[in-house]
DNA sequence: TCGTTTATTGAGTAATTGCCCATGAGCGAA
DNA sequence: TTCGCTCATGGGCAATTACTCAATAAACGA
């Protein structure tokens, strides 16, 4: 217990540190001076602050080729939106549609109105999760389209619901299964369960969905995370596979492949894109194949991406 | 035309630059590099960004709310300093002022040029001075600036002096007199003695002090504490006094009144508020009037209080 | 209780940033 | 064309910040 309060006093100095830094301007001297400690110590603060995500930065300005890039993939693809962010090759793989994409789960939040919003998986969705901040919005409820269970039995890590009820008051409804199961009949068991039945149901009715699209390979999240064996994976690609939303896999026309993976897959199904708005979040060289593909294929019907991609996008 | 598009553009590089700084985190070489600039440009467009509040920052934390809150109270009055904690109104009156005003203490007392503190009395002080954990700080003197002697003849309770010197291992100054004494001459023929005179000509010097405000009232600390009988305190409050600091007794506006009672207080002159930092500690809805009034009359001119008293200050 | 380990601190130092100023390009007026 | 003005530019330097490392303190386990 006094570990717990300990780390909130630490993450409350961390807060002041951050507020007189990036609000009011001050230099780590000054809060130093103010706060009692020595300049390093400021300087750590106003880290932690920074690494704990208190500090949340975003930029409000429309750049104009971004806007453009969004403008021609929605015309070209009849997306229902896009949002591009301007590429940084150097940066990680999630950052700039993190934020994006948190200011859009954002807005929907804020909405009045009573919606259910649906979330995937990924690494990228994970990023945007915790950009979020604190919001009630208990009239919401969100509703996670994949299993919470890893391959070693533990709770998966980018089962992204868990990270969202810490930052979102809402009503939260996780999906209490494994992410693949053995076959297709246990599947049909499993998603047979009242509880399940209802998460499922609900997950059909979201008005607007999140997902990470995530690209095959031995380097793909399938494999990285233990999902899939190396070799189920080449046989896979054999197959034409180039990429997977939630775990269902489709093909380079975005269709969804009938084979023995695809029939394990206990992820509730992608809602339907005529009366859901369902958002691909991903960038990257990587993944500019499974993106496309996703498109076309009418996955999705709206994306977040970055400048890089987007021009990939409409070239090809 | 040409102008206006200029300037948009120089904007959309602003806000580029300015994306890659605070969103992608990268050094304003980087982007200088990427964008083909000199450092110095990108350092302008990351500055242009900023001035022209392209960057929002904010802070995801509880404490943001108090801190804003404290900046506009020091901007609206003028005050030196001041502390805002959060309010929970389910906990006792001194809850969270107590720990503000010992951190504020501590980091004074950890100054190594030698000061001189002076405190004054009352409920939260103590409450205060015994949140301090021990010190060692020889170099510093601590004076009270009120009595040590209750009306009854012991030693006063909330002479928060003792209780200090419990903790911290500095040299210590009481006022060997009673709160209030019989008559004015009476005082002077008290102040004229040599120890006495010697401890208010400290107290005059302080650097810092630390005073509660009291209300008035028949519940307020003064007639608690039996100093004042009730029709006292009732004639004081149609005289117009509104709260007290140390005994002084005030009016709404914060003038010390001149009456029977505020001749016979023994307790030294509040310090210099323009020599001295002089921080009030009060909180709670019955006290409001009161810290209001010793802000707007500069009794005090720096303040450690909670987000209810703060938000009603600034709305009044 | 003692040794071991881990976390925290401040000093030192390298990296980064903010600011001033000289330079020169662009542009309008004489 | 030339002068004078404005303003963006980049060099240089001082201020500020980030990082490394060794010392110290605290926590832990035997």
């Amino acid at each position: 217990m006094a570990k717990r309060s300990e780390t909130a006093a630490r993450l409350d100095d961390a807060a002041r540190a951050g507020w007189l830094y990036y609000v009011a301007g001050r230099t780590q001297d000054e809060i130093a001076a103010a706060m009692g400690i020595s300049r390093q110590s400021a300087q750590r603060l106003v880290s932690l602050a920074v690494a704990e995500r208190l500090i949340k930065v975003r930029l409000d300005h429309p750049i104009a080729a971004c806007l453009e890039l969004a403008s021609q993939l929605r015309r070209k693809f009849g997306l229902k939106h896009v949002e591009v962010v301007p590429s940084d090759s150097g940066s990680s793989a999630t950052v700039g549609i993190a934020e994006a994409a948190a200011a859009e789960i954002e807005r929907w939040l804020k909405r009045a109105e009573p919606i259910v919003l649906a979330v995937g998986t990924g690494r990228t969705l994970k990023a945007a999760v915790d950009q979020l901040p604190a919001i009630e919005c208990p009239n919401h409820r969100i509703v996670s389209l994949t299993g919470n269970i890893a391959p070693d039995g533990s709770a998966a890590y980018y089962n992204v619901i868990f990270s969202m009820a810490d930052a979102v008051k809402a009503r939260h409804y996780p999906m209490p299964l494994p992410v693949l199961v053995t076959s297709a009949e246990e599947r049909e068991l499993l998603h047979g369960q009242q509880l399940v039945r209802s998460t499922l149901d609900m997950s059909a009715q979201a008005d607007v969905t999140f997902v990470g699209i995530g690209e095959l390979g031995i380097d793909g999240p399938l494999c990285v995370d233990g999902f899939l064996e190396k070799d189920e994976m080449m046989e896979l690609m054999r197959g034409g596979a180039v990429g997977e939303i939630c775990g269902w896999i489709f093909d380079v026309d975005g269709r969804l492949l009938d084979n023995p993976i695809n029939e394990r897959v206990a992820s509730a199904p992608i809602p339907s894109r005529d009366t859901s708005m369902v958002i691909g979040l991903a960038k990257g060289k990587r993944k500019f194949k499974a993106i496309r593909a996703a498109i076309v294929g009418q996955q999705i019907n709206a994306l977040i991406t970055d400048e890089e991609t987007a021009e990939f996008l409409l070239r090809n």
